[in-house]
RNA sequence: GGGCCCGUAGCUUAGACUGGCUGGAGCGCCCGGCUGAUAACCGGGAGGUCGAGAGUUCAAAUCUCUCCGGGCCCA
């Protein structure tokens, strides 16, 4: 890494990085993806890759739209990375991705409010002053704000997707597959107009789905109060009777139409200071007066039963209008006494089950606001005022009368508008509805054969909310949308109108060309009823967003209307992935689609990996200002490094993002892969070798070993992508990696610099380039930028013009070079090595003094076999002794090991080693003489000297320095690179440049100065 | 209030479905070593009430229940 990233550095800063010239520890990163990404550029890669396989077999995705006028978030980095990872292992394979098209989420509120905001409106009715033809424009132009920003960062983590088609939701195509659909709906019976309880935000005058308010759920304080309601039928004579409801929505006392109480349940009667009767239910009683000596006697017992009928004054006479069936108590089942006082404040217009009892028995609708949520002049006391400022004023007026019997605060999670912000309203509107319950064990059967991971899903998150799904509020009262096509005849009837052509054919005047489907456009298209030859008129609305994304599996291919569509509605998706808060959303709506249309589950696999949290845990926020950006973060630490950190962590939960955590798990794999693949090159370079992706035969019982390593990493990584398992997949990489370089490479690298042993040299090479090329398609689907650069630096094709990409080969064959026997041998000689380092501790003898003999005792004949005859070398090298001795484990126990000679570790009962621990002279001065060799190469390195260079070497010495060179002088010059090495008459060497100076080899000094060689 | 997920060493995590050796690894830390990958490498060590409690069992990180803490979702 180090020379070539020194040199590439400078040239690497991307265009946010260029301001801070403080030194960036991931240079190296940044250097090799920079390198990569020319590449790819300049050879068309990305669009290439794409292309891939046309006539194999397909692997159907669809990519979520995002918004295209949000910002992406690090969470974002997560679910495309998973993505990234499925679909390159799917090419690799021979499939067809089906498509990899990018798509954008065009329409709904968000846009339209950022319009709204950059005009600086607060309401909805300037949108109709400033035009709705120049608002649409506005609109469009809005949506693709960041798209610049989206490209960026899928390039930039090079998920590859194809953006020069990408499906637009607000193309005319696109609304007119979704028109197709939603006609297909209205032939099945399933949308429906009706008066429905919905949440609905008043500012932005619309209702919302459920999905929708799921998103918007927060904290808050509420006033809680509860009034006294006179009964107006009890007995004449006797003192007053007050009925005692609670709510936290005193706005809503207004329209008030009836009281429900739990008709099993227990209601008492308790007198009041001034004499009169009051009626709760018994728990909650025992809550309104919690201390026993405070409370007020009970004077009856109820039951609920008792109470049906009863006739109270409403909280706003004269303001609520009266009739037969108003003003009365009901029974219902849904009444509790967990909270309030067991008599429930019913007001049909504002509440699901309010609206239910309301039609069950007749007490039609009061709502006295208006659409923006303000009162209408039916309540003159809070005329003009917004639902939630009349609460105080409402207090007021009702304690003056009398009518507060008390009053408090409450805190509880309250929904708000996901976009604006505004508290949520629950409210009677006339709607356009799917009738999703009807279809409800439909939806629940097809989720049983969807392969989620996490698996939990299925039957939880997922499956409570399918199993519970409720019917689907589809029309907003807004303007930037899907318009829904359906005209309505005076005659008192609709038409569902499935396409442009069947618009056309309703149209007396031809369509515009071309013809934009939105508002005002379609509004001004005239449209005659094909019965009664009069002018319709269009249903007002558009359609919820969600409706859009989640018809993308079809509309992005302006199915049925295309010829080439490859969209096929028998066969599901075969993927997709999104985070966990999309489980309502996409994944719902995706779902909730195919089975209203298709008549079967949506996707086969779906991948939800949990959110993106900041460093101590906490969801990201800007108002925290703990928000990781991830172009930022790839412009520091590059792709692959934050890319392997998802993989290696547990993404499928909540997970932490932080540069230290990157850095210590994909960052540290991504070193030692760059740091092994940079030996390769740097020594291949020396030695002029290419490497060779045919598969090798080699004699050593390293290379063998290695090699078999690999293709068991590669069974399972087969199996854990297979799974869309990239947890797996990346930790068993990173364990290869680790004794790769720790194990294979550590024991073989004299080996690469070996002079005399050429086969076994070339052997090594061809070994390690075979599994380094193994490792770079490996990788390929994980950390796309590494895996290219390993690649092209390993076979010597080095970013060349021409040269072919990682991310076009196939995945690597198996080649049979499995062997579980060498293996585990191999696992058993390593526990021999970790005990000669722990013997020579012991015995105080560094690595680099050779010592006579290693007795060891215990390897079976088998293991003995699958290391082959090489494998004592392999120990006496590592062990640095000079010879290896076998026995067998009963030859070992009556073997005597005097202490003076031997070191032993006998508890490993199955393999004990004993070590010699005295190396006598002859030995010690040859490791006296590496002694040398490592000061003349400190030496080399810190003169500056290039791996090749030839040196000549002057040294100054004692006595027993010099005897070590005199005797293995060869293997110095030769292990240095020394033309020439002298030892010089003078006492100590001329003050001057090249000098270096040990004090304490071995308790003498050594001198050593170097020059450079003139080339012979 | 309900649902789902998570909780293993300072950090990242394996093991949990299918109960069984002394709960394994990497990073970090301490001691020592090594030096032609060097912000690398090797050996040794400290560090764990497996969130807490109860139950089932010959045996529980693992199965069951309760509780605590965190996250997400719903009402």
């Amino acid at each position: 890494m180090e020379e070539t990233s020194r040199t590439r550095t400078s040239s690497s800063p991307g265009p946010r990085s260029a301001a801070v010239p403080a030194p960036n520890p991931y240079a190296p990163f940044l250097a090799m993806e920079q390198r990569v990404r020319e590449f790819w550029a300049r050879e068309n890669v990305p669009e290439r890759a794409l292309a891939l396989h046309p006539t194999g077999p397909p692997f159907r995705f669809t990519e979520g739209p995002p918004t295209a006028n949000g910002r992406p978030h690090v969470g974002h980095l997560m679910a495309r990375s998973l993505k990234d990872m499925v679909l390159r292992f799917r090419r690799m394979n021979g499939y067809r991705v089906v498509t990899p098209m990018a798509g954008w989420d065009c329409h709904g509120l968000p846009v339209e409010i950022e319009v709204e905001k950059s005009h600086g409106w607060r309401s909805k009715k300037q949108i109709l002053e400033y035009g709705l033809a120049k608002f649409a424009a506005d609109c469009r132009t809005n949506v693709l704000t960041y798209e610049a920003i989206w490209r960026e960062l899928s390039s930039r983590m090079a998920y590859w997707l194809d953006y020069s088609h990408a499906y637009f939701t607000m193309s005319p195509e696109y609304i007119e597959s979704v028109w197709w659909s939603l006609k297909e709906l209205h032939g099945k019976s399933l949308l429906e107009k009706g008066l429905y309880v919905v949440p609905y935000c008043p500012r932005c005058e619309t209702p919302e789905a459920s999905h929708e308010v799921a998103q918007g759920y927060r904290e808050t304080t509420d006033p809680s109060v509860t009034v006294r309601l006179r009964r107006t039928d009890g007995p004449p004579d006797g003192p007053p009777t007050y009925l005692l409801a609670w709510t936290t929505t005193p706005w809503t006392l207004p329209a008030n139409l009836a009281l429900a109480v739990g008709p099993a349940m227990d209601y008492v009667v308790f007198p009041g200071t001034s004499g009169e009767r009051y009626v709760m239910a018994a728990p909650a009683f025992s809550r309104y007066f919690p201390e026993p000596g405070t409370a007020p006697p009970i004077q009856e017992h109820l039951t609920g039963a008792d109470l049906v009928g009863w006739r109270y004054e409403p909280p706003f006479p004269g303001v609520t209008p009266g009739g037969p069936a108003r003003h009365r108590v009901y029974a219902a089942d849904w009444v509790s006494t967990e909270e309030g006082t067991g008599i429930v404040h019913v007001a049909p217009s504002f509440g699901v089950d309010d609206h239910a009892l309301g039609q069950a028995v007749g007490l039609g609708a009061f709502d006295p606001l208006d659409a923006s949520g303000h009162f209408t002049s039916a309540v003159p006391l809070v005329a003009g005022l917004s639902f939630k400022a009349a609460d105080a004023k409402l207090l007021e007026d009702l304690s003056a009368r009398g009518l507060v019997h008390s009053q408090g605060t409450y805190r509880h999670t309250y929904p708000f508008c996901w976009r604006c912000g505004s508290p949520l309203m629950y409210r009677a509107v006339e709607t356009w509805f799917i009738r999703i319950h009807k279809l409800r064990a439909e939806l629940v059967a097809h989720n049983a054969a969807v392969n989620w991971i996490p698996a939990h899903l299925r039957e939880g998150r997922f499956g409570n909310f399918l199993s519970e799904a409720k019917d689907w509020a589809l029309s907003r009262n807004r303007y930037w949308g899907t318009p829904l096509p359906f005209w309505e005849c005076p005659r008192g009837h609709w038409v569902a109108v499935g396409s442009f052509a069947e618009l056309r054919a309703l149209s007396p005047t031809p369509l515009p060309e071309p013809f934009d489907p939105h508002r005002p456009w379609v509004d001004e298209i005239p449209v005659e009823c094909p019965e009664h030859h009069v002018r319709m008129t269009r249903e007002p609305y558009v359609i919820d967003v969600w409706y859009d994304s989640g018809s993308a599996p079809f509309a992005q291919y302006h199915y049925p209307f295309a010829q080439d569509s490859p969209f096929d509605p028998a066969v599901p998706l075969d993927f997709v992935a999104e985070g966990l808060d999309q489980t309502r959303g996409w994944f719902y709506t995706l779902h909730v689609l195919a089975t209203l249309l298709f008549h079967r589950p949506a996707y086969r696999t779906a991948l939800v990996n949990g959110m993106a949290l900041d460093e101590g845990g906490l969801k990201m926020s800007k108002s925290k200002r703990n928000v990781v950006e991830p172009l930022e973060l790839m412009d520091r630490m590059g792709a692959d490094a934050p890319r392997l950190a998802i993989y290696l962590g547990s993404y499928t939960e909540s997970t932490r993002f932080s540069e230290t955590s990157i850095r210590l798990s994909g960052g540290k794999l991504l070193t030692t892969l760059l740091n092994v693949v940079e030996f390769y090159r740097s020594n291949a370079a020396l030695d002029g070798v290419r490497g060779s992706e045919n598969a090798p035969d080699p004699s050593s019982p390293l290379d063998r070993w290695l090699l078999s390593r690999l293709e068991r990493l590669g069974e399972v990584l087969g199996s854990a992508y297979d799974a869309s398992d990239a947890h797996t997949a990346a930790q068993e990489i990173q364990g290869f990696l680790e004794e790769l370089s720790t194990w294979y490479l550590r024991r073989s690298r004299p080996r690469f610099w070996s002079e005399t042993s050429p086969e076994d040299k070339r052997q090594a090479y061809a070994t390690l380039s075979y599994v380094l090329i193994a490792v770079s398609r490996f990788l390929a689907p994980l950390a796309p930028h590494a895996a290219e650069h390993v690649h092209q630096v390993v076979r010597g094709d080095d970013f060349r013009s021409g040269a072919p990409s990682v991310h076009l080969e196939a995945w690597p064959r198996v080649v049979g070079h499995r062997d579980t026997a060498l293996e585990g041998a191999m696992a058993r000689l390593l526990t021999v090595v970790e005990g000669v380092r722990d013997l020579r501790m012991k015995a105080g003898v560094r690595s680099r003094i050779p010592l006579p003999e290693l007795v060891i005792g215990g390897f079976t004949p088998e293991e003995r076999r699958a290391l082959g005859a090489a494998w004592p070398g392999l120990l006496q090298e590592e062990a640095n002794v000079k010879k290896v001795t076998e026995l067998t484990l009963e030859e070992f126990a009556v073997r005597p090991f005097p202490e003076a000679d031997w070191v032993v570790r006998a508890q490993e009962a199955r393999l004990p080693i004993a070590l010699s621990r005295n190396p006598g002279r002859e030995l010690w001065l040859e490791g006296l003489s590496r002694e040398i060799i490592r000061r003349i190469q400190m030496a080399r390195k810190e003169s500056g000297m290039e791996y090749g260079d030839r040196v000549r070497v002057e040294l100054w010495g004692g006595v027993n320095l010099r005897a070590a060179a005199r005797a293995h002088g060869t293997v110095v010059a030769e292990a240095v690179l020394a033309a020439e090495i002298r030892w010089p008459e003078e006492e100590s060497p001329p003050p001057g440049p090249g000098v270096h100076r040990w004090d304490d080899v071995e308790g003498e000094t050594l001198v050593v100065r170097l020059e450079k060689a003139r080339e012979p």
